[in-house]
RNA sequence: GGAGAGAUGGCUGAGUGGUUGAAAGCGCCUGACUCGAAAUCAGGUAGAAGGGUUUCCUUCUCGUGGGUUCAAAUCCCACUCUCUCCGCCA
């Protein structure tokens, strides 16, 4: 959520932001129109409050003297009544207010390229050699078929299309992605390990900005009202919703797998093949919780440490910067590393690494303390460390080896228990 | 799922209808003392919204939402969460 104020004040900035993230930014009228309306009913309704004390406080006196209270007590019912009726409709006013406010996008950092959607996303940075095999790479699916480390099809008999069973030393493979991503982040990079709830009640979920326009994407368990979270993003930045940080504790830094639910809405007919897009999948994720003044020192680390993972298993890729076309809803600046597909000769986004700024953190109201007792916004940052399926996907993809068998990245070989894949194990 | 107890400021915790937005303690900030620090003493210290804008005014907020009343942290109802006991269960 934007400042209202901003809004206010800097109107015609706010609305060349939202403009170029390709978001209608009449909604910026809708919202100083709908805020002038507000602003007048409060000021009505608060001088009939005011009345209703200072009388009421006249009778508690009167009473003390043994007065006649009953004229006064008439006159204060009546501004009772009156301001009953208003309340309703600043209610309803008040609910529009925070309606529209929740879904104007956050705005691009004045640095972000200009762009109208992915085609402007610019490559900043490639890493790695890509190797040169002397046979036909195939695509993970196959190879993984031929290993009868994936089953689509029974996966499709226990859950639908978009799904997928790990087998083996498949599923051996994702437990040990997500260990030694975990273990990797923890030990090198200084993150705290959390593993928290999967299912994310609505408040949760309005505050990282997942709802309330994008409920469509979300699966949802109607019974009780809650959501099966998308990332791991949701969860762990809410851990600190309505709190108040300490400025000492600055930066916080966090690391937590789950797995993610996505509904895919409006993705049909995209990567159908594979592991690449599909309902559920696994993820380790990192999140910052940072000073406003160092948050994009903080989001070069969180890249950084993103792009670790990839190093160290020796998969090459590149880093993409994302135009102001592609940020999505929340983000100020957003890159998105991306792992070489040999079979595809693409690249494949694995992982995605944002800085909110203090958009999330007013919509969770999430602050801090500064020494000198001052209360201000944090800034929140949050990147994949990496997506585990699409790690295994490229694994499968760029340690294949002509006899069909899977060669495991040395710094996994410990996790896995071996350093191959065959059809046989 | 059943029965009971509870939810108050950054934290602990008083407060059962009328200047109580809220005692006290802790923490924090400022000042004094000190070469400096600790200890001690004095003072200050909730958040949000709206208005005025150099220290100002008003309103709202004591889990959430309703209700009673001239007036609610305080009484009533519903819900959420926490704890204890029972049931069920991995």
């Amino acid at each position: 959520m934007l400042d209202p104020n901003l809004i206010r004040t800097k109107t015609e900035f706010v609305k060349k932001g939202i403009a170029n993230k390709g978001v209608d930014a009449s909604i910026v009228d809708e919202f100083l129109k709908v805020d002038e309306k507000r602003k007048g009913m409060i000021k009505e309704i608060d001088e009939l409050r005011h009345k209703r004390k200072v009388l009421s406080e006249e009778i508690g006196k009167r009473i003390a003297n043994g007065k006649d209270t009953e004229e006064t007590k008439e006159e204060v019912r009546n501004i009772g009544k009156q301001i009953k009726e208003k309340e309703k409709d600043f209610n309803e006013l008040n609910r529009q207010f925070k309606n529209i406010l929740l879904r104007i996008p956050n705005i691009p950092h004045s640095s972000v390229p200009y762009g109208k959607n992915e085609i402007d996303n610019r490559v900043v940075k490639r890493w790695g050699d890509i190797k040169d095999f002397d046979f036909e790479p195939r695509p993970h699916w196959e190879i993984a078929e031929k290993l009868g480390i994936i089953d689509f099809k029974r996966a499709a008999k226990i859950s639908g299309a978009r799904f997928y069973v790990l087998k083996g030393m498949g599923a051996k493979l994702e437990r040990a992605l997500i260990s030694w991503m975990i273990d990797l982040h923890v030990e090198k990079h200084g993150y705290k390990e959390i593993f928290p709830p999967f299912l994310i009640n609505r408040d949760s979920m309005i505050g990282t900005g997942q709802l309330p326009k994008f409920e469509d994407d979300m699966y949802h368990c109607g019974k009780d009202d809650l959501f099966l979270d998308p990332t791991a993003e949701v969860p762990v930045t809410n851990l600190h919703r309505d709190e108040i940080l300490k400025e000492e504790d600055l930066p916080i830094k966090y690391v937590a797998y789950t797995a993610c639910f996505r509904r895919e809405a409006g993705a049909a007919g995209k990567d159908t093949r594979g592991i690449i897009r599909v309902h559920q999948f696994n993820k380790v994720e990192m999140v910052r919780f940072v000073k406003p003044e160092e948050s994009y020192k903080q989001l070069e680390e969180l890249i950084d440490n993103a792009e670790d993972v990839l190093r160290l298993l020796n998969i090459p890729y590149q880093l993409k910067q994302m135009c102001t076309g592609d940020l999505g809803f929340t983000a100020a600046m957003k890159f998105d590393p991306e792992a070489y597909m040999p079979a595809q000769d693409r690249y494949v986004e694995i992982s995605s690494c944002s800085n909110f700024e203090d958009f999330q953190a007013r919509r969770a109201n999430i602050r801090y303390r500064t020494k000198s007792g001052e209360l201000r916004y944090v800034h929140t940052l949050n990147g994949s460390g990496l997506a585990v399926g699409r790690t295994m996907a490229a694994i499968l993809e760029n340690y294949q080896q002509k006899d069909g068998s899977v060669l495991i990245p040395e710094v996994l070989q410990k996790y896995v228990g071996t350093d191959r894949i065959t059809a046989e194990n």
